[in-house]
DNA sequence: TAGAAAGTACGAAGGTTTTCGTATGATGTA
DNA sequence: TACATCATACGAAAACCTTCGTACTTTCTA
């Protein structure tokens, strides 16, 4: 599976959040945050029709695209790339740098600590 | 700040390892995982020199380069972007997401469940 | 002193990414 | 039916990344 490219990952980002898509449905959704003529978002589905991440069924004349694969699947794999080159493969030096430096709400720092505790349940 | 692309994060890791090192010191250190060229690395190193992403300081005929960035920025950033990028800006996601995939061992379990609290006891 | 050795600088080739423009075909309407 | 509209396909330009090869300079050394 291809890592994807960051206008890709805008584009799958899309299709996650709107659902299966025409080109045109898709440059309208797209309109706030970026300035992409019709032809380049096409252009980007067509590529990543060949790199598998997203498929296309016709409808009549227009073909409608759909995520080939899910949100997760792509976050636990940039995830690991990042533990693999940045961070000597340590999931937790990962994690304890996320925490350092990013706002976490109390509500969030709970349910994390609920999550390492059910994890800590889990390797007895 | 420039992104680091892969080669150069490979350099800069290797730099933060060995510390200020000449193009000969770099390719020799590099040989185990990398089969670069030394004008490969020469010009990598220039490249990263005009990035700003390391500094070099003439030793006689030679040149001596350091990482000019720390490596805990790199990862703040690299975070920081895969949080916007991919996790709807939240942290939280993100450590959620690591936790499920990545592999942790009790201990390092223990230690992020040390940090949480922490956390938690400055947001009172 | 003449040539080997080691270093830097420059440029270029080949690949990928991003971004459109143009060509071409189908569809619907005056 | 002829023209505007809308969709796809194709190709190409510009930027960036990876990787060397070659040229040039300085410094040893036989």
């Amino acid at each position: 599976m291809p890592k994807p490219t960051d206008a890709e990952l805008t584009i799958l980002k899309c299709l996650w959040k709107s659902g299966p898509c025409s080109v045109r449905a898709l440059c309208d959704a797209l309109q706030e945050q970026q300035k992409w003529g019709y032809t380049t978002v096409l252009k980007f589905l067509q590529i990543m029709t060949d790199k598998g991440l997203v498929t296309r069924m016709a409808d009549g004349r227009a073909h409608v695209y759909s995520a080939a694969i899910r949100e997760a699947e792509v976050q636990a794999d940039l995830l690991g790339d990042l533990v693999r080159r940045l961070f000597q493969g340590s999931t937790q030096k990962l994690v304890l740098g996320a925490l350092a430096n990013g706002e976490v709400t109390r509500e969030e720092l709970e349910e994390i600590k609920a999550i390492v505790e059910s994890l800590e349940g889990k390797k007895s």
